[in-house]
RNA sequence: GCCGACGUAGCUCAACUGGCAGAGCAGCGGUUUUGUAAACCGCGGGUUGGGGGUUCGAGUCCCUUCGUCGGCUCCA
């Protein structure tokens, strides 16, 4: 994600801080193994800040482990040991790993003798050159040997500052089915500043955590009776929800969609038509039955709109059809897989589906990317990554629908839509959907994890499936291609991002409380309550605080509620008709009419319809 | 789902090796009528997540179940 290295690091300096974790991690799994003997190891590559090991231990490791852990670090690092490197034919490596019991590594080499590369993945390579199957690289670091690429730093004395962080359980190569192996995170950094500094910024993170900041703010609750992963919304997180769904619906009636609405269970029939049984089963509730037949709830809303699409026979002239729904949907995640907002089981899509011939699909999936990036700019949101997924020719009529052309010719389009749209990507082979092509925004949390926020899916295999079809200019019938596409995603993560975006400090279009009248003495409470009902009568969310506490007491509980505008009233402004205005950022400016204020006030709420919807339309390519 | 940890008042946290469940904030009642981040006094508040067990005695030890958290797997 961010921040968190120095601003001026160099690349050179950048792979030196790897090296130098890399070796660190080294260390901390030879610590292991002195006070654990017996323990296995796994792969221990370096990851954004810092680094990791996986290893089998005899007895699981628990965070009580870390400090002890960490002192054998210090120890070892005392001895000031050499890390040797060693080069010997592959076969010779195998034989040492296996004479010391150490099977993960031994499976390693293995598989890259035998297999080349392909079982090798970018966590392992550092353990071994995929490029080089003929001989293996070991490094020894006082009496532990470790089976490595390298580099390393030559001595352990260079290892700056480090602090193990956790410690958590991960299976072996990332397969469930596989062993569950022990793994510690760490972090180590030049200079005993910057780990100080990252330690710092861990705490801000927790400090801006949506489950912390929707529980001060009033947003949103869980509750155990209600169960795991649905939320329920207070007043103050509907705010948000209806402010997002106002904005959705204004921009996307003017880029010409229409609105459905439709019922969150549906019958199975329809489940197995769309293919999402037996294939998404494990992710949906599991059905109810009425009167023998089964229903379940949706973890989806396009075949519902695409049985609204199908209602009626429709035209080229009618398409594209853009069917746009905040539809609520029912997942079955896993229990461990749920997080705070970001993971839930029930959630409302800004979901839409647009049908359209081949030739449409690039200017409407441009027309989607414009609105993501409208959105984006609107919101600030300047760290995310669009990712481009593709399907892999291997695993057509698998995981694939087996249409080759048109997977080629949807790539290419929308491939030619991103670059036209001079849109920044990755691509990514072998991640697109089942049914077509997709790109996909990853954001991170503010503790560093990473997800999907909005999605765009190309989707050429579905409406055939329904019997999907428009007459075209000749007579004929024709399967349309449909977009699926949720630029705001779903109400849970975007609000859960939001949240940790703005530190809970909404802009004022957003805010659920947008100002509080803070009355100095009651003989003011008349005085406040009227410009209370002026800021409401204009469409505000104004509150007047009428409690019987000093001005200093209401203006702390605002300011931690991040209220936008405390006004305050007294002897002054009562006569002069006027506020005294404060901002939530501490800043005072002045004494203005209530006829100013609200002045202001439009001003600043309008700023959401302005340039950032231009964008979302295109207009401003047009312009 | 898997590995590990944690569940004490609305929130943040106490309670030494098993020995009378406490504090601050919030809430409520009263006093104060207040000018830009916490006025003062008082009061109520708990089946220590639920269930079972060990013990003279369990917040503390054991089992089980639910939930949460850190990861893994998976995903909007």
């Amino acid at each position: 994600m961010d921040q968190s290295e120095p601003r001026q690091t160099k690349s050179s300096d950048r792979r030196d801080l790897e090296t130098m974790r890399h070796s660190a991690a080294h260390v901390m799994v030879a610590a292991v193994q002195r006070l654990f003997p017996g323990t296995k190891l796994g792969v221990g590559p370096t990851v954004e800040h810092g680094f990791y090991y996986d290893m089998e231990v005899p007895r699981p490791l628990t965070s009580d482990d870390l400090p002890v852990i960490e002192a054998e670090m210090h120890k070892i690092l005392a001895e000031r040991p050499e890390f040797e490197r060693e080069e010997m034919p592959i076969e010779t490596a195998i034989d040492y790993f296996r004479a010391h019991g150490q099977d993960y590594k031994v499976e390693l080499l293995s598989d890259l003798k035998e297999r080349g590369t392909t079982r090798v993945t970018s966590r392992e390579d550092m353990d071994v050159d995929p490029g080089n199957r003929t001989s293996a690289t070991m490094y020894r670091t006082g009496e532990f040997v470790d089976l490595c690429r390298g580099p390393h730093v030559p001595s352990a004395g260079r290892i700056g500052p480090f602090k193990l962080l956790s410690v958590s359980g991960a299976y072996w190569r990332g397969d469930e089915h596989r062993p569950m192996l022990q793994r510690i995170y760490g972090t180590a950094w030049f200079t005993r500043e910057q780990l100080d500094h990252y330690l710092w910024q861990l705490d801000e993170a927790e400090r801006r955590d949506h489950r912390r900041i929707g529980r001060d703010l009033g947003l949103f609750m869980f509750d155990e009776e209600v169960g795991p992963g649905l939320p329920l919304w207070l007043p103050n997180g509907t705010v948000l929800i209806e402010e997002l769904e106002r904005l959705a619906k204004e921009t996307e009636e003017r880029a010409g969609y229409v609105r459905v609405r439709t019922p969150h269970v549906a019958k199975e029939s329809m489940y197995l038509r769309s293919g999402h049984l037996p294939y998404y089963a494990e992710s949906m509730f599991p059905p109810m039955e009425l009167e023998g037949v089964r229903y379940y709830l949706k973890p989806m809303n396009c075949p519902h709109h695409h049985k609204i699409y199908a209602a009626q026979q429709r035209s080229y002239r009618d398409i594209p059809l853009r069917l746009a729904e905040y539809g609520t949907c029912y997942r079955y995640e896993k229990s461990g897989e749920l997080f705070g907002l970001m993971r839930v089981r029930s959630l409302q899509m800004n979901d839409a589906h647009i049908y359209c011939t081949l030739d449409q699909i690039e200017d409407e999936f441009l027309a989607v990317c414009r609105m993501y990036l409208g959105y984006f700019e609107l919101f600030g949101i300047d760290q995310y990554l669009m990712r481009f997924s593709t399907h892999d020719p291997n695993q057509l009529g698998g995981k694939y629908v087996d249409q080759p052309e048109l997977w080629k010719k949807t790539e290419e389009i929308v491939r030619r839509a991103l670059d036209h749209g001079r849109i920044n990507y990755t691509e990514t082979a072998g991640e697109a959907a089942f049914y077509g092509p997709k790109i996909d925004v990853q954001v991170w949390s503010a503790i560093g994890r990473e997800f999907t926020l909005a999605t765009n899916q190309v989707d050429f295999a579905v409406p055939e499936r329904f019997g999907l079809t428009y007459v075209n200019a000749r007579g004929e019938h024709e399967t349309p291609i449909c977009i699926h596409r949720a630029p705001l995603g779903t109400h849970e993560r975007m609000i859960g991002f939001l949240i940790e975006h703005y530190a809970g400090a909404f802009p004022l279009w957003l805010a659920p409380v947008q100002a509080v009248v803070l009355p100095i003495a009651d003989r003011h409470a008349p005085y406040a309550e009227e410009v209370g009902g002026r800021l409401r009568a204009r469409g505000f969310r104004a509150h007047v605080d009428t409690r019987r506490e000093n001005l200093n007491h209401k203006i702390r509980d605002a300011q931690l509620q991040k209220i936008p505008y405390m006004l305050v009233v007294g002897d002054r402004e009562l006569e002069a008709g006027t506020a005294a205005v404060r901002l939530r950022s501490g800043e005072n400016i002045g004494t203005i009419s209530v006829d100013d204020l609200l002045a202001r006030l439009d001003a600043e709420r309008g700023q959401r319809q302005h340039a950032a919807l231009d964008t979302a339309l295109g207009h401003s390519d047009n312009a």
